[in-house]
This record gives structure tokens, C-alpha cells and sequence, in this order.
DNA sequence: CGCGCCTTTGACAGCGCTCAATAGGTGTGG
DNA sequence: CCACACCTATTGAGCGCTGTCAAAGGCGCG
């Protein structure tokens, strides 16, 4: 006879939950059965397309939403226009920030993604009982702490050529969470002008840059977003 | 009679902690009388000079520390050598990643300070033990997140006068932690090399700026150090 | 097929970097 | 107390990278 453990048997893992990915490597995966049953009662599941703002800058925070498939850029902006990209999220990662009233970024879809829409008090009220999970948060802002701090550097240290190559090069490592290693065919999920804005350079650099790694056979690249890396050391060797 | 609460009680408080800052506005202020007096068994003060290196980039991480006075910087450095410091921790600040086997960051004094150095198994025990304190931690985290993607606006985004500008800004609201207006006349923590590098800009770009800032009027030097700003107005304005 | 949007490519200008010289402040020794 | 050295910061000249402005090319869609 088999021995069943509660944690994991199936039939008590709501269905919204059983192939959700951020159950296993995402935030969930810090939850019971029984508490992803009382979380899951008040997620549910969305769609949005590619350009849709989720949350405005110094709006109010309703949610947290957990990222299933898709790209979602958060960006800052200042007062005359100029912009700035200041973080990506990919799947699994928790898109919210932790305990503020108010947004401090605008929030905006990349490309077509799919969220698990979480209420504010639904999350902070389990993660006041679970440690476990409050962690697993942390663990997260931690991380991307350490990511900004990269980006600082490619933003305040990298010429045009390296913070492109730079780009292609965590796209190519970060568009497949379930990929350990990087990916050398993709498709960009973000255009010129994001990219521009990640990377603090307008769309005519970008373009020219990449139109350099093209012409040196780094990579190739057919209808503007399939991207193909056809030399990957030399792209890692150009990120400076 | 005057009733006694046991958690403020002077006497209960290690003479270490009596007039730290730590204990108010820092980590420290999550914790028990008795737990202040666990942690400071396993704690020293120690000062440090300006100009020396903390902790390395990619050497194991021994413990934590406190910054009780002066101004830390993170750095990062490319291979060829091109500097970025991505991080300037005041008092009250934890320095040290949570939960991380190495340094990601080199971590050096930018002026002379004061440090209350923590053993890291002794912290992190506390954390398992006081949600309160790892709460506490990650709500550090999150704030240097928000200034972290802060200052990607100004890596990516600002002209070098807008860029010199903010920087005066901010070490004008950051650079005493009592007050929490501006203060208008401080010294600058950092040499015009380390601005240069917090900025992704060169010491002569640095030095123009800041003199054009002084021939408009707006701000006065001293001894190259002594910094007073005659009008913080303009001086926010020109933040870009 | 024609229109609109995104991207690419080109010409030119300007901001910030490089290289170099000068100025100012600090510390040491005569 | 001053002369000198050393270090940091300032100032200047020239150039190159990247931004700006403009036009053309390519793809999708009605």
C-alpha cells in the first residue's frame, strides 16, 4: 500500500494551482496544501495583451500578482518624458512591492502575459502567519536587489555596444525559466523603444548596435524580433 | 509610584545599545531587551579609516554590521576596471546581503566610520527566531530597492549637471539621519573620484559641474569639501 | 493595394571623455 | 615660518560617441 503525504497529493492542491509554476520555483512553493487552498479561493487567473499599463506610478496597490508566461517591464519616468526601465519580470517572479500603499514604478505589460492576481490583504495577512513565506518574499526583493545593482553598472559603465550585448545576453538566460542555461533562439519581448529605455540609449543606438552585431555575425535576426545568437561567447565577451 | 515597562527599562538595555542609533530607526528596534542583550554578547563597535575595504567582491560573507556614523560605499568593477558604486549605506542602515554565501558588492568606507559588527550566524538565528527582526531586515531591503531603481533613472536618464545636482541632493536629505528636512551646509562624504563613480561620469566632468553649480550660484565649496547650498530650490529643480 | 507603424540608415551636432597643464591644500623638513 | 613635494581638484583643448533630426525601408492590416 502506498503511503500518501498530505503536503503533495494532488487532489488537495486546488486546480488553478496543479501545473502553475510559481507553486514549484515562485512564492507558492513556501505554501501548504491547506494554505495554498485559502489563497487560491481569492487568486484568480488573467490574461493581458502586450502594452497594457497594470499599475500607474504613485497609484494605489489593490494586489500582488504572480507572473505565469510573459514579460512585464517596470519603469519610471520623468517629469518631461524621459523614461526608464528599471526592472523586468519574468515567470515566476511576484510582481507587487511588499507592504507599500502606493506604487513607486508604473507597472506595464511587455509583452501578452498571464498573472495570477493576488489581493493585498490576502498575501500580507499569510505571510504575517507563514515566516516560510514572508522569506521566500524576501529571498525575491533580494534578488533583484542584487539585479538592479548589476544594471546600475551596465547603465552607468557600459558603452552603446556593451549595454546592447548586455541585453541580448539576459534575455537569452532569462526568457526560459525552466532553461538553466542560456537559450541562443528567441524572441525579443520588448521592442526598440523599450530596449532603448532599459538600457538609457534612444532607439537609432540600439538599432545601430544591433545592426553591428548582425554585420559581425554575432547573431541574426529575422522579421525585427527573432533573435538567433549564433556566437554566444562573443556576445558574453562584448557585455564588458 | 512610576510604573516600570520591562522592554525600556535602561537597565535591562547593554550598555553597547544604550545610545545607539541602531536601537530606534535601525534593525535593532525589533527587538527585546533580552534579545539586545543576546545579540550585543556576540557584538563589538569597532571603528573604521577612510578608504578601507570592508569586504571584497566574491569573498565569503563572515557577518553583518551596523553603520552607527559615516558613509559606506558598494562597488562594483568590469573587468578592465571601469568602477560603479551601486550602493551608499548611512546610519542606521545593516550592512551585509541577508542570507548570501559571498559578496556580490566590494564594500569600502567613503569616510571615517563606525560599525557595530555582527557575527552572521548570530543574526540570522534571531531572524528564524523574531519574525519581527527578519521583517524588519527585509523592510531595509525593499527601501534600498526603491533607491536602487531611483538611481537607475539617473545612471540612464540625466544630463551629468542633472546628474551632480541629485547627487547634492541627496547626501543634503540622506547625510544626517536625525534630521529630516535637507540640511543645507554638510561636508561630502565622498572624493570627487567616488562621486564620479556613483554618477558614470569622470572626476573632470564632476568638477566642471559642480563648479558651474557654484558660478550660478547655487551652491558655495570650501576646502574643496565644505558644501553649502544657498539655494536647495534651484538646487532640486536642476535634478532633472 | 495603400496606409500606418516600427525599424533601419544617414548626416550632423553636441555632450561628455581623453589628455594635458595648472591651481590649491596638506604635510614634511629645513 | 617658509620652501617644497605630493595629492586632489580645477580648468582647458580637442575629439569621439551617442543623440537629434530626417528620410527611407519593411511588415502587418484593412
Amino acid at each position: 500500500m502506498q503511503t500518501v503525504r498530505k503536503d503533495i497529493h494532488n487532489s488537495e492542491v486546488p486546480v488553478l494551482c496543479q501545473s502553475c509554476e510559481a507553486r514549484h520555483q515562485g512564492i507558492c512553493g513556501a505554501l501548504s496544501a491547506e494554505q495554498l487552498v485559502t489563497l487560491s479561493k481569492q487568486s484568480r487567473r488573467v490574461h493581458r495583451s502586450e502594452g497594457e499599463e497594470l499599475l500607474g506610478d504613485a497609484m494605489p496597490i489593490t494586489g500582488y500578482a504572480n507572473v505565469l508566461r510573459g514579460v512585464v517591464k517596470l519603469t519610471k519616468v520623468l517629469e518631461d518624458g524621459r523614461q526608464q526601465v528599471v526592472g523586468l519580470q519574468f515567470a515566476p517572479d511576484l510582481l507587487g512591492r511588499p507592504f507599500a500603499q502606493e506604487s513607486r514604478v508604473s507597472v506595464e505589460t511587455a509583452s501578452d502575459v498571464d498573472l495570477c492576481m493576488i489581493p493585498k490583504p490576502a498575501l500580507e495577512a499569510m505571510m504575517r502567519d507563514s515566516g516560510a513565506l514572508e522569506h521566500r518574499v524576501m529571498m525575491q526583493a533580494l534578488r533583484e536587489l542584487d539585479e538592479a545593482r548589476d544594471w546600475m553598472v551596465t547603465l552607468g559603465r557600459k558603452t552603446a555596444g556593451e549595454k546592447v550585448a548586455s541585453f541580448l545576453y539576459l534575455i537569452a538566460t532569462h526568457i526560459d525559466p525552466s532553461e538553466d542555461e542560456a537559450i541562443t533562439t528567441f524572441d525579443l519581448p520588448l521592442s526598440r523603444a523599450d530596449i532603448a529605455d532599459f538600457l538609457g540609449l534612444t532607439i537609432e543606438t540600439v538599432s545601430r548596435q544591433i545592426s553591428k552585431l548582425k554585420a559581425d555575425k554575432v547573431i541574426e535576426i529575422a522579421n525585427y524580433r527573432h533573435v538567433t545568437v549564433r556566437d554566444l561567447a562573443q556576445l558574453r565577451l562584448r557585455c564588458g
